[in-house]
DNA sequence: CGCTTTTGACCGGCGC
DNA sequence: GCGCCGGTCAAAAGCG
C-alpha cells in the first residue's frame, strides 16, 4: 500500500514535469558539463522494473491496480488519496518552477563566465607572461580560465603563468584531449587519425604514470608534437596534449578507428581551459571519421564540436545514463503504471 | 634492411 | 653554483 503510494508520487512527479522533462535532462547534462561532480544516474531500462511492462507482467500490474482500486472504493479512501495527489502535484509544480529558475540562473552564470573568459584571454594575449621555455608557447597559445580540471599539471602551469612575464612571441596552438581507454590497457597510444613517432618517455614528478613524447611522423616538415600521459585521478583516461598544427592532410581516417588499442576521445579542450569535466561518463567519439577532420591545418586537431552539438550529445549521454539507473527505471515504471491508474480513475471516477 | 620503439644520457631553464 | 625537472637526443634493440 505504502509502496504503491510512493509509486503514485513518482507518477505525479514525472507527469507534472510534462514539457519540462527535456529541460530537466538538459539541465542535468549542463550541470555535468560544468562540474566534475559525479552523479550516479545510471539506470537500465531493460532491467527488471521495466520488464513489468511486458505483456504478461503488465497484466499482473493491471490486476494489482484493479485490486487496489477495489480496496480503495471499499474503504472510501479515494478522497484522501486525491488530496494527497493534489498536494504532491502542487509540490512537484513548485519544484518544476524552481528547476526552471535554476536553469535560467545557470544560463546567466554561464554567459557571465564565458564573457569573463574572453576578457581574461584578451588581457593575457595583450600582456603575455613568461614561463619555462617548454611552457611559454603554451601560455601564448590559448585562452586561460581559472577553472581547474583536477589535473595538477595544468593547474600548476596556470599558477606559474600568472607570476612571470614572458617574451615568447611565437604562438603555438596547444590543446588537450582526453581519451577513455581500458583500465587494463597500459599503452600510451591514442588513435587520433595521425601517425606519430615516439621519441621519448619520462616519468614526471606530479604523475606516477610515464609521459610519452610523440612527433608527427611527417616531421620535420610537420612540427606537431604530442604528449600522452595517464590521468592521475583516473588511470583509464589518457591525457594527450597537442602542440602545433599539422600542415598536411590526415594520412588515414582508417587509422583512427582501427588498431588493437581502442580508445575514445571524451573531451577536447584548449590548454588549461578545463571547464569541462573529465567525467568518464561523457564520451564523445572523435576517433570516428567525420567531415571536420579534413585537410586544413586547423582541422588537424581532433574535431572540435560546437556547443549545441556537445549539448545534444550530452543530452543523449544523460538519457543513456538515466536508462541505467534502477531507481530511475523504477520511477519511470511507476510513472507509466501510474498513468494507467490515473486513466482508469479518470474514466471511471472523474 | 629500414623503420619504429626503448631507454639512458644529455641539455637548458628555473629555484634555492 | 648546484640540483631538480621536463624535454630531447641518439644508440641499441625490436619488428615486419
Amino acid at each position: 500500500m505504502l509502496d504503491f503510494l510512493g509509486q503514485s508520487e513518482a507518477v505525479g512527479a514525472w507527469n507534472l514535469l510534462g514539457d519540462n522533462k527535456e529541460k530537466v535532462v538538459r539541465s542535468f547534462s549542463a550541470a555535468m558539463d560544468y562540474s566534475s561532480a559525479y552523479v550516479d544516474t545510471s539506470l537500465d531500462l531493460n532491467s527488471r522494473p521495466l520488464r513489468s511492462l511486458d505483456d504478461a507482467p503488465k497484466k499482473e500490474v493491471e490486476s494489482k491496480f484493479i485490486d487496489f482500486e477495489m480496496k480503495l472504493s471499499a474503504k472510501e479512501e479515494n478522497g484522501a488519496l486525491v488530496e494527497e495527489l493534489n498536494r504532491v502535484s502542487a509540490e512537484n509544480k513548485k519544484l518544476t518552477e524552481m528547476l526552471t529558475v535554476m536553469c535560467e540562473n545557470y544560463n546567466n552564470l554561464r554567459s557571465q563566465l564565458m564573457e569573463y573568459t574572453n576578457k581574461s584571454r584578451a588581457e593575457k594575449e595583450l600582456s603575455p607572461t613568461k614561463k619555462r621555455k617548454s611552457e611559454s608557447s603554451i601560455n601564448t597559445s590559448t585562452n586561460v580560465v581559472g577553472v581547474n580540471n583536477g589535473n595538477s599539471e595544468s593547474s600548476s602551469t596556470d599558477d606559474e603563468s600568472f607570476k612571470k612575464p614572458r617574451e615568447e612571441p611565437i604562438k603555438t596552438k596547444i590543446w588537450k584531449t582526453y581519451y577513455k581507454t581500458e583500465a587494463s590497457d597500459t599503452s600510451l597510444i591514442v588513435k587520433d587519425g595521425y601517425q606519430w613517432r615516439k621519441y621519448g618517455q619520462k616519468v614526471t614528478r606530479d604523475n606516477p604514470s610515464p609521459r610519452a613524447y610523440f612527433k608527427c611522423s611527417f616531421a620535420p616538415s610537420c612540427p606537431v608534437k604530442k604528449k600522452v600521459q595517464r590521468s592521475v585521478e583516473d588511470q583509464s583516461i589518457l591525457v594527450a596534449t597537442y602542440e602545433g598544427e599539422h600542415n598536411h592532410p590526415q594520412p588515414s581516417q582508417h587509422e583512427a578507428t582501427s588498431g588493437s588499442n581502442r580508445c575514445t576521445a571524451i573531451n577536447t579542450v584548449p590548454f588549461s581551459t578545463s571547464v569541462v569535466s573529465s567525467t568518464p561518463n561523457i564520451t564523445l567519439d572523435f576517433t570516428k571519421p567525420k567531415a571536420s577532420a579534413n585537410d586544413t591545418a586547423k582541422s588537424a586537431r581532433p574535431a572540435r564540436v560546437d556547443s549545441t552539438e556537445v549539448r545534444q550529445i550530452l543530452v543523449e549521454q544523460m538519457a543513456s545514463s538515466l536508462t541505467k539507473d534502477p531507481n530511475f527505471t523504477a520511477a519511470l515504471a511507476a510513472a507509466i503504471s501510474g498513468r494507467i491508474y490515473q486513466k482508469s480513475n479518470s474514466t471511471e471516477k472523474w
